[in-house]
DNA sequence: TGTACATCAGTGAACGCGCGTTCACTGATGTAC
DNA sequence: TGTACATCAGTGAACGCGCGTTCACTGATGTAC
């Protein structure tokens, strides 16, 4: 259990969490496409065959990297609620602040690549986050029904998401470079109070 | 110029063209990380050294997709304006209609894959676009100074690119069914017009 | 209208590469006695 | 405290694969005379 001489050629002791941060470590560099299971073999200082000893295949590894993920942004978004309004700004705001700065993990969260087996695992993750949302919202306007309701939880984490997507691929510091990550992320959650409360 | 028979061996005639097609075919079933130049080349039926005939590598024919899908999203914007609350909201709600019913475009226009030369050229249709939604969103709130002006039209093509991304992924549909193509890009519309309109 | 010829747009085989995955192996660790 | 042994977590070589790209080639096309 206790630390060991990192001698040549025998175990790691921890190498199922240093495969997890070298893969985001790779991520944050290059993008989704350079994560590739020899990589992050490679850059944890290992041999190719040696995550197979935590990881059943590479879409296990992304798997965990992306629940590992659902998990912080449910911890970020978990804070006592209190006035309505200002608790669903708030989540909105967190969500992006969050994103942003997680940027590796959330690409893989929502990367096209995630399939196969425990994606449904992920999948169910992401419809808890939702379901926050869904559920902060109907504090601000308890008079609409479900189905509106989850109309614009949508709208609003379509905007969060949008904004993320679109920040880490470099554009909004090209379209309005006053907009840092602190700046967009109030400004997102200005605009989710806005769509919410619309009409 | 005219139709000749495709007898074995020979020119295609529209090659070019043929693999523009293929790949947003391939696109459209898969995801963007199955577009490669050998797919292409054989969805057209045709060997895997010929595509070098009309592009000079497999960098060139993604920036021609995104470049043609960035002529087409113009042309779609680019309407006769009326009442200017009106015409934002239909920009906002088109751009999201248009993006739905070319899903394999807007996923190549906006693949993080898009690199290297000529990735200037897709940019600048990109900045082309987002200038027409600024300029609509300044005849609906011509009181706003620019830097107010952008920040507002940044989170308005977040809602659309963050619905369009979320629907492409098939989330809306699991969390709101009863939000379809259109009935989403009505409500982004909308929510714009919220968003710019707010405060 | 024919003929010679340059050009164009394909073919298909080949290259080197990095990938995911497998496998026999090995040395270190922890446990039973 | 020692010793025998099962287990664990690595190594490193190897596999087959599909990729992007190159290249010598070839047949069809279009033009000059």
């Amino acid at each position: 259990m206790g630390r060991r001489t990192r001698g040549v050629g025998q175990h790691h002791g921890n190498l199922r969490a240093a495969l997890l941060d070298a893969a985001l470590q790779i991520v944050a560099e290059g993008d989704v496409a350079a994560l590739t299971l020899r990589a992050v073999a490679r850059r944890a200082g290992v041999s190719p065959g040696a995550p197979y000893h935590h990881f059943a295949d590479k879409q296990a590894l992304l798997v965990a990297v992306a629940n590992d993920g659902f998990r912080q942004l449910g911890a970020a978004l978990d804070f006592e609620p209190t006035d309505p309004v200002c608790t669903f700004e708030r989540r909105c705001a967190a969500y992006v602040r969050f994103a942003l700065d997680h940027g590796a993990h959330y690409r893989v969260m929502f990367s096209p690549d995630l399939d196969g087996e425990g994606i449904g695992q992920v999948a169910a993750a992401a419809l808890t986050a939702f379901a926050g949302l869904v559920e902060a919202a109907r504090a601000v306007t308890p008079e609409l029904d479900d189905t509106e309701l989850h109309h614009r939880a949508v709208l609003a984490w379509s905007t969060a998401h949008g904004a993320v997507t679109l920040q880490l691929g470099g554009m909004v510091q090209q379209l309005a470079p006053a907009l840092d990550a602190q700046a967009l992320a109030t400004a997102v959650g200005a605009a989710c109070v806005a769509i919410v409360r619309t009409r």
